[in-house]
DNA sequence: GCCGTTTTCGGCCCGACTGTTTTCAGTCG
């Protein structure tokens, strides 16, 4: 059997870097070079896996992606090559585009070093290079000298071969660790002020490197003081007004420092996106200013107009203040500049977590939470909830007959009525009694009818059997979502950031089953799951389906990832009123007894 | 090679930092 060849996001954004690398190296149109690279940033930061954008025939909706790359990309996709990108790379040492790994090493000297030390096939190529390194051959490479020597060892030996080659962080994971360094520079009585940059501040679902910013009238001691971050491993640079670090963990901080007058140009120069930026920069072109870190330049004057703040800055451009998860270039622009952006939904609108499972003894073969239902109760009271969820897995139907079932159901059907009698009286939240049930691979659902007369809601979900191919999968969750008690379908593409991509669905038989049946789709906030993805959510409330912002907690401490949820919802412009969670009790009520 | 509320041609962001230089090229974001 011929194996299909995997193309990941990182995979191909990879191969139009190479080939951006060799048209520099040929002399090639610097746009065209760009066009390249921009391109390649565009797939590296995709929020959907690119094979499926090119299955749904939409590669050229892709930002930097146009006609002829999207030709190329089809031709790579069907066949496995390109040929025209093959025919770029092909007269150039492969060996120069393991060297592009190395931080700080572009094009010129990837090209540079391959041919002067005569290393030229891909393999052992890194190898090589250190051991030229260690000979002393690279300082007497004309341009080169001992500082880039030195940088090749100590890339090639902690393999700190970073440029992107590292995995990317889950946002809950790169926002704890932002989170201290920040918490550590406003230590300095020299810092006003520190946020976090890019990505992280826009919220994506994974960061790449991790930028902060930091307002101060001494940008020297400020960026001095960074570099002095006990968990810093090496400075990679230390300038002015700009610091780059390695942490012992591996990670890259960045660090830009302002002073304050400015500070509101900085945070919105770097919080991007790049696509959102070239867009508003475009725009100011046309009434003659030009944008920067620094500020706003009126061409005909030479004058540079300064912002505290980003809010004074998108009212200069005659905008709404754009939320930051906003700013992908998705039309949040036009949308700022007429009035028009989407009141988003905020973390204090979700007034209850409906997806959540507590250590009530169900006999699942999937697994329990580790805290008590009273103990969850406590938690979510503490996040001041209107109203809580139990949505503990099915009983395993294969090891417990129909009877039995039951029986586990109806306790737990008892246990909510209790709780519900002391916690109307002495908490003040409702608590529903929902089920998360397996959609069977037939499309049958994991308890028989009887049992789900038991439930409040029922949460239906994916556990098995992901590998169906996209029409007996579609078929399967229609299937699954056809019981009128069935109200939230969760983790819906059952993706795993960093580990498995989700199964396939016919998205629009889904929405628009979901949108006349009134079934919410679930944001599932967990770390590695945020899915529904942002784009998807987006596509989601466009069709005009509702949404459910989970934790899918397995204990306590898990329903803080709530936010995360909200993030996700945000960046797919979500409002309140499309979010079930954020309704009252009575009309969330009404929602679970409806028949639609 | 991409892109369009001055659209199918003629533009395309730009400053900071480092290393290797002695005025600048390469890399990065």
């Amino acid at each position: 059997m011929k194996k299909e060849k995997v193309f990941t996001n990182k995979s191909v954004s990879d191969l139009l870097n190479n080939v951006s690398a060799a048209l520099t190296i040929k002399g090639a149109n610097q746009f065209r070079v760009t066009a390249y690279d921009r391109a390649a940033a565009s797939v590296a930061h995709l929020s959907s896996e690119i094979k499926d954008i090119w299955d749904e025939n939409k590669l050229s909706d892709i930002p930097g992606v146009g006609g002829s790359i999207a030709g190329h990309l089809d031709e790579l996709f069907r066949t496995g090559k390109s040929s025209h990108f093959e025919s770029e790379l092909k007269s150039l040492p492969p060996a120069m585009f393991e060297f592009l790994k190395i931080s700080g090493i572009g094009p010129k000297t990837a090209f540079k070093l391959a041919l002067k030390l005569a290393i030229f096939d891909k393999k052992y190529a890194l190898k090589k290079l250190e051991v030229a390194c260690k000979k002393g051959k690279v300082r007497e490479i004309e341009g080169l000298g001992k500082e880039t020597e030195k940088n090749i060892l100590e890339s090639v030996k902690q393999e700190n071969l970073s440029k992107n080659d590292s995995q990317r962080m889950l946002l809950f994971e790169a926002e704890k660790l932002a989170g201290e360094v920040i918490d550590y520079l406003k230590e300095s009585k020299e810092i006003i002020s520190a946020d976090p940059l890019g990505s992280l501040r826009r919220k994506v679902s994974t960061v790449g490197d991790i930028d902060i910013s930091v307002s101060t009238n001494n940008t020297k001691k400020a960026v001095s003081w960074f570099c002095k971050y006990p968990k810093v491993k090496k400075v990679i640079k230390a300038g002015d007004n700009v610091g780059s670090v390695y942490l012992s963990s591996g990670h890259q901080i960045d660090l830009y420092a302002i002073e304050p007058k400015s500070y509101g140009s900085l945070l919105q120069h770097f919080t991007g996106s790049k696509q959102h930026n070239i867009h508003l920069r475009k725009i100011a072109l046309e009434k003659g200013l030009s944008l920067s870190e620094h500020g706003i330049k009126e061409e005909k004057t030479g004058k540079i107009l300064h912002f505290y703040n980003e809010k004074a800055f998108y009212r200069f451009l005659k905008m709404d203040y754009i939320p930051p998860e906003l700013r992908e270039d998705r039309g949040e622009i036009a949308a700022a500049s007429k009035g028009d952006l989407p009141a988003l939904v905020e973390r204090k609108d979700i007034v209850g977590d409906l997806h959540t499972h507590s250590n009530f003894e169900i006999k699942t073969s999937h697994d329990l939470g580790a805290n008590s239902p009273k103990e969850m109760i406590d938690k979510a009271v503490g996040l001041k909830y209107q109203y809580l969820g139990f949505s503990e897995h099915n009983p395993a139907v294969s090891r417990l007959n129909e009877e039995e079932v039951i029986l586990i159901l109806k306790k737990k059907r008892n246990l909510i009525d209790k709780l519900n009698y002391t916690s109307a009286n002495k908490l003040n939240i409702r608590i529903f009694n929902g089920l998360e049930i397996d959609i069977r691979p037939d499309g049958r659902l994991a308890i028989p009818d009887r049992g789900l007369k038991l439930l409040d809601y029922a949460i239906v979900s994916i556990h098995s059997s992901m590998r169906l191919n996209k029409d007996k999968m579609t078929k399967r969750v229609i299937s699954g979502l056809s019981h009128p008690k069935v109200k939230i379908l969760a983790h819906p593409t059952g993706r795993m950031l960093n580990h498995r991509e989700g199964y396939e669905l016919d998205w629009k038989k889904i929405f628009s089953l979901c949108k006349k049946r009134k079934i919410a789709l679930e944001i599932n906030s967990y770390p590695d799951r945020l899915d529904l993805s942002d784009t998807m959510v987006r596509e989601a409330v466009e069709a005009g389906v509702l949404l459910s912002i989970n934790s899918d907690s397995h204990a306590c401490s898990h329903m803080d990832f709530i936010s995360q949820g909200v993030f996700v919802a945000r960046r797919g412009w979500a409002e309140r009123k499309n979010i079930i969670n954020s309704w009252s009790v009575e009309k969330l009520e009404n929602f679970f007894k409806s028949q639609a």
